[in-house]
RNA sequence: GCCCAGGUGGCGAAAUUGGUAGACGCAGCAGACUCAAAAUCUGCCGUUCGCAAGGAUGUGAAGGUUCGAUUCCUUUCCUGGGCACCA
């Protein structure tokens, strides 16, 4: 009788299915546990073994919860609106619609396989009407809704309307607006006033910068931007303004970061999202604008001072003890006020440089450590010393962030010294010695210098001393700013939620909840409209409603989707109170850390919005989170071999053949086997261009046929992205390679020219291949499907090695090698039960002290082990129990149910089995009669400590750290005792050469330290 | 560039609170069983010196704290993830 895997899954996972035996109750008298992944994008790829890694981890959690008494909600469900399948609807002309369905039956279809313990009756799709209707509905919530900042709180913007017609807007802590008066308010027209309120709503318009690839006539994701051009096709991307929807998140900043004291993420995760909300506090500061014209007219301070209309610059700085260091200003090229105060000498360099910022992404703004920037003309003025201030533009300084323009303190400013020492702008110290005129210090703790009023205090004291004198003399206030940005909600796409919304005049209005859903149009075509709209825009009937073209982003369904799944078919509402009460928050949610902060803080967002509004009881939506790491792919990339390597014997004698099995290998190139992957430096441009090839390689397995993604690369320029910025030069962007490779050479589209091969260097006919770890993806070919491993080994087996593999918070790269041991493991399992001999092995007999010690060892370890979701240390235990029972030749059902137990959550085909087997009267492994209690729903064995009492331990003696001995000693000895007994020891008394130690240290049931 | 994480044998890893570094598994080597293979079982297995006993050395690198450091501190290198329109 051997282990069947195939059949026994087959059978219970049919069984299951049946009974309906995940089927969760929203009315139960057991404690509730929520247990939610992050539920998958079904790509068009299928599932990868990098995604079960979280859902097999939490799947262990929840049969876990559920052995142990708890009524376990544990769902699964489909995020699929997204711009892949849109996409791909614009390649292949099929719907996103039916494209999602066919991805979404082949993930079910694989998840099945592995034995998940879903209720699927709750699956949720977020691009079905039925489920986006509420996604619509909570954004019409938003949208009726604004933040009260005195209570801190969202609140029905019928509120606002009220306090307005009763007080105006005088009492509001709000900088929006200029003041109004109840009448006045009455007196605005409905447009007036509706626009008044946009800048209230939680849910509101706005213009926004997006990338824009004319060629396209399309806005393109940060992902599709390459290098500062279109991943598709290679065409220039600058940026441009856009009517967009955002999400007001930035009110709830301070309720984000605070509660994250009452959330168990873990440290890395809660400084990640206080890091992204980036709350900082200090000042902004005006400085008066000088122009070249003043100071022509003179520096006469009178003077300029009656100036009417007079421009100053805002900066935000968290460091205004600094400002008598301030050399000059540092503005960020997308403000309108550069306009204003360039100078006519420097208007010409000003605009080519703010042309070259805006074919650059945020991203490369960032990352660039070249220093970039240009100068006005137009100087500030310091209000302290009046002290004239050069205001440049750098694409250092951001937009979005402060006010967007800062002061720079090059002596106290990494970054602001570097520019300074750029553009030979002369530097002033005001901290003395901790200045080094070579690099900026950016302490706190330096005594102010050469900084008036400021003299001789110490920086961190200065600052508020700073703040003060700069709120009284009316220059400035005091002022928490946030790195953290409305969230911006709008798509210009197709395959995402309709917004809600018609437009009358320019003005938005709502649809009326009996509208819901707004269901997405059927397109003829998935290009965008006109000017920058998404594919709506073709719709005529859509135009004509005058409905919102845009569509909300990808995160708009995953933000509320925990709720859903607690009543998923309620069509009067998205979730009942009275459920949402009792499921409450999710006690554990498993996900990937690319998560980090988009998503947890959209969602934490939302259930905040929620909770304000009293439509659900609680305002943090997960308890606790575990973050699952990356199982990341192996590609071999081939590289030409270097002159050295032909020395290498070739493949006939395979180098170092018996030592080494995954490190590079010889490949014989089969000629004239097209395309591949080459590189062409024609002294003007250099291109890479990538194959997939089919090469016939030798493994040091033997000879096999193996598929590798290759990419041709010169050792010397491994890095292409490198070598192409160096080329490129600043108002030139990058071209993308279009070669094609044909049998008589390569062509180049772009510039027209023909390589033949035999005028490029490909002469060497030797390459080798190298391992690269990178994360799972079709186009690199590292993919490594569930079902193959499934079928070969059983899904009890791949669960479990996928825990075996390591931590759930690692990421690792996938290797199927060591799958064979898990599978020796259970199948050694089996043995103890079965044998293919000698049948059924399992008796009734009475169990002895040493068999009861392993087992309540066991269940001690795997107890604590999937508590703290260290699952590879259980599996390792489970190896070890299974090895000493084995040992022990045990074979007794006293022993081996308890056993079962503990093994049902991570492996509940084979535990489910045997267990079932041993409740049933029949002898056949796979016949049983399904009649015996089911092991999903056994009790938890109970540890017994008792069995575990040791009366004496074998210590490591060490000498001076070192281990040199070992000595069985009982554990009621004091320090005195033991000093005695081991300085009667041989090997101590050999190391001591007749000296007396200079100490003995004994720590109890752990070591002795003897110190010479 | 900024934020976060990680780095331990040939490989995946373990060491839970500063206390025997390498549990468990893969691969490898030697052996048993077998006509043979598969399966299974037994032993060895960080590096290095040594016949052995036993030394030396060893957790990315360099310093430090400590009787004792993979674990704590400082500096530094490398890899992965995120950086706001991938989900």
């Amino acid at each position: 009788m051997e282990y069947k895997f195939n059949e026994i899954e087959k059978k219970w996972q049919d069984y299951w299915k049946e009974k309906k035996t995940y089927q969760v109750s929203n009315d139960s008298d057991k404690p509730k546990y929520y247990v939610l992944d992050m539920f998958p994008y079904p790509s068009g790829s299928g599932l990868h073994v990098g995604h079960p890694l979280g859902y097999i981890a939490s799947d262990i959690f929840a049969r876990f919860k559920r052995l142990k008494g708890f009524n376990v909600l544990h769902p699964m469900g489909f995020d699929s609106f997204g711009l892949p399948a849109e996409q791909y609807a614009l390649e292949t002309g099929q719907h996103p619609a039916e494209t999602t369905k066919n991805n979404i039956a082949t993930f079910k279809n694989q998840l099945d396989k592995i034995g998940f313990c879903y209720d699927w009756d709750r699956e949720v799709r977020t691009s079905e009407p039925a489920y986006y209707k509420w996604t619509q509905w909570i954004f019409l919530q938003l949208f009726n809704s604004y933040f009260d900042k005195k209570e801190n709180k969202a609140k029905p913007i019928a509120e606002l309307i009220k306090i307005f017609e009763a007080e105006g807007n005088n009492k509001l802590q709000t900088t929006n607006h200029k003041p109004f008066s109840a009448n006045e308010w009455k007196a605005f027209d409905e447009p007036k006033q509706l626009s008044i309120l946009m800048d209230y709503r939680l849910a509101y318009c706005g213009y926004g910068e997006v990338n824009w690839c004319e060629a396209l006539g399309t806005v393109l994701a940060n992902d599709e931007v390459v290098n500062g051009v279109s991943e598709r096709g290679g065409h220039p991307v600058v940026k441009k303004k856009l009517r967009q929807w955002y999400l007001r998140i930035t009110e709830y900043a301070d309720r984000l970061l605070e509660d994250l004291s009452r959330v168990e993420f873990s440290d890395a995760m809660k400084e990640m999202q206080s890091n992204w909300i980036g709350k900082s506090s200090g000042a902004e500061i005006d400085f008066e604008i000088k122009t070249m014209d003043d100071r022509r007219q003179g520096t006469n301070e009178q003077q300029s001072s009656v100036v009417e209309g007079r421009r100053s610059l805002r900066v935000y700085t968290t460091r205004p003890d600094t400002i008598f260091g301030v050399d000059f200003m540092v503005v960020a090229p997308e403000l309108d006020l550069i306009n204003e105060i360039k100078t006519p000498g420097q208007t010409k360099e000003v605009e080519d440089y703010i042309a070259y910022v805006k074919s650059r992404s945020e991203r490369e703004r960032m990352a660039e450590k070249k220093i970039s920037g240009c100068f006005t003309g137009a100087y500030a003025v310091n209000p302290f010393d009046g002290r004239e201030i050069p205001i440049w533009i750098s694409e250092y300084v951001l937009a979005g962030y402060g006010t967007g323009a800062i002061m720079a303190v090059p002596c106290g400013d990494e970054r602001d010294h570097k520019f300074a020492k750029h553009f030979n702008i002369p530097i002033t110290n005001i901290i003395g010695s901790f200045y080094n005129g070579e690099e900026a210090n950016p302490t706190k703790e330096a005594t102010l210098e050469n900084s008036s009023f400021l003299n001789s205090l110490l920086m961190k004291d200065a600052i508020d001393v700073a703040i003060n004198k700069i709120e009284e003399e009316g220059i400035g206030v005091r002022k928490v700013n946030y790195k953290m940005r409305d969230a911006a909600f709008s798509r210009q796409r197709y395959w995402g939620e309709p917004f809600p919304i018609v437009w009358k005049d320019g003005t938005a209005y709502p649809l009326d909840e009996k509208e819901l859903p707004l269901e997405l149009p059927h397109v003829e075509t998935y290009k965008p409209g006109p000017d920058g709209e998404g594919p709506l825009a073709n719709i005529p009937e859509w135009v004509a409603k005058e409905l919102e073209t845009n569509t909300m982003p990808g995160y708009a369904g995953s933000s509320w989707y925990f709720l859903r799944y607690m009543d998923p078919h309620n069509d009067k509402a998205f979730c009942d109170r009275k459920v949402s009460d009792y499921w409450n928050q999710v006690d554990l949610y498993i996900g990937g850390t690319e998560h980090a902060v988009g998503h947890l803080l959209y969602s934490r967002m939302w259930t905040k919005v929620l909770f304000d509004l009293n439509l659900i009881g609680h305002d943090e939506p997960y308890k606790k989170l575990v973050n699952q790491g990356m199982i990341t792919g192996v590609s071999e990339k081939l590289i030409r071999a270097s002159s050295s390597d032909f020395d290498e014997p070739n493949e006939l004698d395979i180098p170092n053949k018996s030592t080494s099995a995954s490190t590079s290998f010889w490949v014989n190139w089969i000629e004239n086997k097209l395309p591949f992957s080459i590189q062409i430096d024609d002294g003007e441009d250099f291109y890479v261009i990538n194959h997939s090839v089919e090469l016939k390689g030798y493994s040091l397995f033997g000879e096999s046929l193996i598929n590798v993604p290759i990419e041709f690369v010169n050792e010397s320029v491994l890095d292409i992205n490198e070598y192409s910025k160096e080329k490129s030069n600043i108002n030139q962007p990058k071209k993308t390679p279009e070669v094609f490779v044909c049998k008589e050479g390569f062509y180049n589209s772009k510039t027209g020219k023909w390589f033949d091969f035999d005028k490029i260097e490909i002469t060497p006919l030797q390459f080798k291949t190298i391992p690269v770890v990178e994360k799972m993806s079709k186009s690199k070919r590292n993919v490594v499907n569930p079902d193959d491993i499934i079928n070969k080994y059983g899904a009890d087996t791949f669960r479990m090695y996928e825990m075996f593999l390591g931590p759930v918070e690692m990421s690792k790269p996938w290797d199927t090698k060591g799958i064979e041991g898990v599978y020796r493991f259970l199948k050694k399992l089996w043995r103890l039960f079965y044998d293919e001999m000698k049948g059924k092995m399992w008796n009734e007999e009475k169990a002895t002290d040493a068999e009861l010690k392993v087992l309540h060892k066991t269940i001690k370890k795997i107890e604590e082990d999937t508590e703290r979701f260290s699952f590879n240390t259980a599996v390792s235990t489970f190896m070890i129990c299974v090895n000493e029972l084995a040992d022990l030749k045990c074979h007794k059902k006293e022993i081996l149910e308890p056993l079962l137990i503990l093994l049902a959550p991570y492996a509940p085909h084979i535990a489910e089995e045997l267990y079932n087997n041993l409740h049933s009267s029949h002898v056949s492994p796979t016949g049983g009669d399904l009649e015996g209690a089911s092991v999903l729903d056994a009790a938890f064995p109970a540890f017994n400590p008792a069995l575990l009492v040791e009366s004496s331990k074998e210590y490591p003696i060490s000498i001076n750290g070192k281990v040199r001995a070992n000595l069985s000693l009982s554990l009621d000895l004091d320090q005195k005792q033991v000093e005695e007994i081991i300085l009667q020891n041989e090997i101590v008394m050999k190391w001591l050469e007749g000296n007396p130690p200079k100490k003995i240290i004994y720590v109890k049931n752990k070591m002795i330290n003897v110190v010479i």
